[in-house]
DNA sequence: TAACACTATGTAATAATATAACATTTACAA
DNA sequence: TTGTAAATGTTATATTATTACATAGTGTTA
């Protein structure tokens, strides 16, 4: 059983607009989109986005400075992140593949180095771009 | 045989800074340094980080938002990156690891997507600070 | 319930990162 | 030697993110 994170106002807000986009949001594109909700000011965006990440509601996307919903149902996976980016739409898309996190969790190298977290982003061309 | 690229003026600069760096750099901080040999204006340094992270000579720490030289000597790989990132001393090296390199060259899923380029970062303890 | 610690919020200012637009120059192949 | 692509120079501005400080809410626990 995991932690139960009650999502306060600001964070329920944001999570919210995040989860419903089909598309990675921007901190910016948040900020404009929540300002008739009272959030007014980039800290209050990015406070909130840095919860949401701590607690593995959403992932940013550091290749485009931007931020989607968790897609795997409870975030326990939110140390072992994999997406696909399609380089000509800019779709992102979480990848769930237990063989991919497995062979990543698992890695390890000669450096001496104890990995405990990974992000991995994946580009290329998704179906529909491709068959253009 | 891969093409020669012969780096102008400020690519050189810049490369030869970030190439002589132990840690990856950022680009404010390569503005600052390379001042006194001309180059005024963070575009100049923006557009030669382009260039030479196009070309295979440098990297992006994605989520340092800094820059480290290419390790792997000729940069075949600048499409097949892997990074290894302390997250105590911030410390940055590139992983070379052809077992590595190759599983995720290959992967596929069920998306019907078509990977070209990866970028991974691990994130943990070195060695060093591991000890402490 | 009072005291405490912790988390979250509000607000203003500013820092850090990155790009747009436009003019000019250099490299070099046709 | 001319055409073209790449690179440069410069100013302004856009975008992303944090610092600093004051206040308010939430949930223990004494």
């Amino acid at each position: 059983m995991e932690k139960q994170h009650n999502l306060s106002k600001n964070q329920k807000i944001i999570f919210d607009l995040i989860d419903k986009s089909p598309e990675p949001l921007k901190a910016y594109s948040i900020l404009f989109n929540v300002q008739k909700k009272g959030i007014k000011a980039p800290l209050q965006v990015y406070r909130a986005l840095d919860k949401l990440v701590e607690i593995g509601k959403i992932h940013k996307i550091e290749s485009r400075n931007a931020f989607i919903a968790c897609q795997n149902s409870s975030c326990q996976i939110s140390k072992a992140t994999a997406f696909s980016i399609c380089e000509s739409c800019e779709n992102v898309s979480e990848i769930s593949n237990s063989k991919l996190s497995k062979y990543l969790s698992n890695f390890a190298d000669e450096s001496g180095m104890k990995y405990n977290k990974y992000n991995l982003e994946f580009f290329g061309l998704c179906k529909k771009c491709k068959s253009k």
